[in-house]
DNA sequence: TTTATATATCGAAATATATCGATATATAAT
DNA sequence: ATTATATATCGATATATTTCGATATATAAA
């Protein structure tokens, strides 16, 4: 048996899924995403460039469903007031859902915005 | 004829890959990428965050081949030294190539570390 | 060899961000 | 009502980044 070993591009899938619409007679649409100006791309990036965020991210992907900021708290030596700058940023670059549930907070990753941001910088790869 | 209309996470492109596997009778492998460390997605990400660097990377994507430094220099009101600066944090991230062609620099999408932030940046979607 | 051009590097100043401690606010427990 | 807990906000300081002008380096043109 032969292995085939690909880093499939944007136009690859493309085609696999000509094919995948021709076999089962149904139309797969794709489309460039627009949803984020420049001004956001920054935003996210920034917030994206920290690593107290970049771990709070990976933290709050492995919760299953909402994380509490308490937890957050609970994983670094940082001062209260700092951790909450931390989520705020990360909110404010709308990554992160935010939620109150009486005194306490928690979060969720905001995957609408997670995803546009993905699809935004796969348009960097080929052409 | 029916529309449906589909955000594919990760766990349903695996399901069409697992039907194109049975049907094709081969072998498709994903695989978590772990190219990128911590370190390394904070320097890719800060080096994302910021106006004039996200306008370069336009530039460099819409340039069939390689882009001119020259070029680069001629789209903002920036001294030179604050556009090598900028250039050279892109080239420190590992997000461009740069090549020396006589005293000219010039410079292209590197593919593979935008792939590797792309995929780690998708592992943040679905679960 | 001299001069012009493209890019990189250095040092300083301006600006932005991270961090803390103190305090405010809002909710839950007593 | 009072007290304790969770989080947010404020002001100050430390640290990092952006920007510039000046200068260095390296290549091409004269």
């Amino acid at each position: 048996m032969d292995l085939w070993y690909f880093i499939l591009t944007k136009n690859e899938i493309n085609l696999i899924f000509g094919i995948a619409e021709f076999w089962y007679k149904i139309d797969i649409f794709t489309y460039m995403n627009t949803n984020l100006d420049n001004k956001k791309v920054e935003k996210i990036s920034k917030a994206l460039g920290d690593p107290y965020r970049i771990r709070i991210m990976q933290a709050v992907k492995e919760e299953k469903d909402w994380l509490q900021c308490q937890a957050i708290k609970e994983m670094f030596n940082l001062a209260q007031s700092t951790i909450s700058h931390h989520l705020s940023q990360l909110v404010d670059a709308e990554l992160l859902h935010a939620e109150k549930d009486g005194r306490h907070a928690r979060y969720k990753i905001n995957q609408e915005v997670m995803g546009d941001y993905v699809s935004y910088l796969s348009d960097f790869r080929d052409k």
